[in-house]
DNA sequence: GGCGTTTACGCAAACGTTTGCGCTAGACTG
DNA sequence: CAGTCTAGCGCAAACGTTTGCGTAAACGCC
């Protein structure tokens, strides 16, 4: 607050030259001469010059910045897509505001109102509570972009998808673990779900259609309400009647709980019950026992998202939507049906 | 893009009043009278303005925004704190732009620089591996608040703190972790720091002193260079050849990771020795064994965070620094040397 | 040396707000 | 009724950039 920031004029005035030419210079226009282009650079490293994004946002009726809503940071999934976001956004000069909607309607609401606000170019929603026309609204004319599963009408869940839209291969992904699960010789098998989100049903019909299509008996789903707090004790209770050979969970985070709320209950994993999750975060390899999963590389995700909100912007709209590839990794939560004999002697 | 965005001008017409009278109207000014107050409300709603912020912060001096900058969001413990400090700081109306440093020496000064290009109000870092002074300068009169546990110099990790700093009591959290040790009779105790970062060596130096103050042999100290990827195994294999009854970790993330090398190379937790976290992370609870851990409120020092900065903003100054209070959370993986029968019959 | 072309730069408007100050009309005071 | 006050609003400057257009000097050409 006490030395008041250095502008392009105070640049202006030591070198003895206009406004217009210290701007010139510093963004590299070619029609200033490269001698007083490297006399202004100079002055401006002196005089420790950061140009004022505002004043410039202000004029080019838009700011280099990207807005990004997440329901909630602390899930290591959505880190990771964060992570990807940030970095391949600042690759290309982008800043970008973060915000929580934590599934709550007015909060993302008014996260949404503040992208408004700040003239972001463009903003990538994951996982939102919100009605994709909404947001759509909320933003004006501002391009949005759906990372992550949105939801669709249920029964065409990898077609027909909304333009601008960018997602995980959900329904290959859960070919894949049908296909694991069946060659490992498991047969009736389970869904549980998180509360919210619309993630879940595609991922659950997902499930569905992958065990119709192989012939295989539909699933029995749970639906769990409050996953950080107990939700799943009941759950597990219910699993611990029903018996399923396996569960699978609508990601790690879930299965996580799951596995633990089981133990609880005094079923052991993968002994009485194989579990899967699905996305893979960094605990999942290290857990006791390491789990199941499918992976989607988040990080590339939030990569893929930027490079598509950049495109967007300067083609004027958004280019068609797209499907991540994704991959089962096996580990030690599906050996496969009574082979649980999970690393005996060390534990 | 297509339709322009609505300003003031088009609600002044409107309203067949001057701008500056909209502009007061809707900052609630009390020298506009009631009526068109209410008058020109409507007929921003009607228009769905929403104000720009650039425009606002051009004219301000500054935006009501604030920087946060984090090592990477997706390490739980960081994600917390994120989203506590995200929560406070948009009860005030700030938003946040948030930025990953890394580790990376460039990508936190381009990150510290895109702040003050924002002109942001006041910005908030934890974990930097730049040191506290040149943050300071890069960011000009801008406050700055560190997050977490800052450089000091060794010795005196709790006092003689640098200003504008605001970490958790890791000395105190230290103590009730060993004086928990000693009263389950652990009795030789190593220590296992991750890689990076400043906080280790306060929390080293803390388990130090800690054990000294209560007449106990120095702790052995293991540094693993990218715990991540495989970094802790052979840290993992000199603790099976060294024996300690217990060792407390740099944070629960390396506890997690160190459990699971431990359990690759024959050892039990907590049957062969216990281990102690720090941080409490979600997983730390639903970790098997559940982890032992000390618990520092994340988000509530996200939250104190901007609290810090909003009272540092109308002082001009930074207020003093301050300790966060933390308790110790037993669970699992400490129940005494040789007592690690562990739910036994479960798993 | 006149003419056109290029090079290198300056002028000034514009972006959307906020705010100090000035102004007017009506209310109030004596 | 003249003067003072106040409530309610408008004028215009300012914030720091960017950029279209104008222009002066330098240059090339015959």
């Amino acid at each position: 607050m006490t030395s008041r920031r250095v502008t392009l004029v105070d640049i202006a005035e030591r070198a003895s030259v206009s406004v217009a030419t210290v701007s010139r210079a510093l963004s590299g226009d070619p029609q200033i001469s490269a001698a007083t282009r490297t006399r202004i650079s100079q002055i401006a490293a002196d005089l420790k010059y950061v140009p004022n994004v505002n004043a410039r946002s202000l004029v080019l009726q838009s700011s280099a910045t990207f807005g990004l809503m997440t329901p909630d940071v602390t899930d290591p999934i959505h880190g990771q897509v964060v992570t990807g976001f940030q970095q391949q956004a600042d690759k290309h000069g982008y800043s970008v505001v973060l915000s929580n909607g934590f599934w709550d309607v007015d909060t993302e609401r008014r996260a949404l109102r503040e992208f408004a606000a700040h003239r972001v170019a463009a903003v990538a929603v994951m996982g939102s509570v919100l009605s994709q026309t909404e947001v759509r609204r909320l933003l004006a004319p501002c391009p949005v972009l759906f990372i992550g599963s949105e939801h669709v009408p249920a029964g065409n869940a990898d077609r027909d998808l909304p333009r601008g839209c960018l997602r995980p291969d959900d329904r290959d992904g859960m070919g894949q673990v049908v296909d694991h699960l069946i060659e490992r010789g498991y047969r009736t098998i389970a869904y549980v779900s998180g509360s919210s989100g619309a993630t879940q049903v595609i991922r659950r019909d997902a499930l569905i259609a992958a065990l119709a299509e192989r012939d295989r008996p539909e699933p029995v789903v749970h639906q769990a309400d409050d996953v950080d707090d107990g939700g799943l004790r009941i759950v597990a209770s219910q699993i611990c009647r029903t018996r399923p050979d396996a569960v699978v969970c609508y990601d790690d985070k879930t299965a996580l709980f799951l596995i633990d709320e089981l133990r609880a209950v005094g079923m052991t994993v993968p002994n009485d019950v194989g579990v899967v999750g699905f996305d893979d975060i960094p605990f999942a390899r290290i857990s006791n026992p390491r789990l199941t999963t499918v992976t989607q590389r988040s990080d590339d995700l939030g990569r893929s998202a930027v490079d598509f909100l950049l495109s967007s912007i300067d083609r004027g709209k958004l280019v068609a939507s797209q499907l991540m590839p994704v991959t089962l990794i096996v580990r030690e939560t599906t050996p496969g049906p009574g082979k649980g004999s999970h690393r005996k002697g060390i534990r």
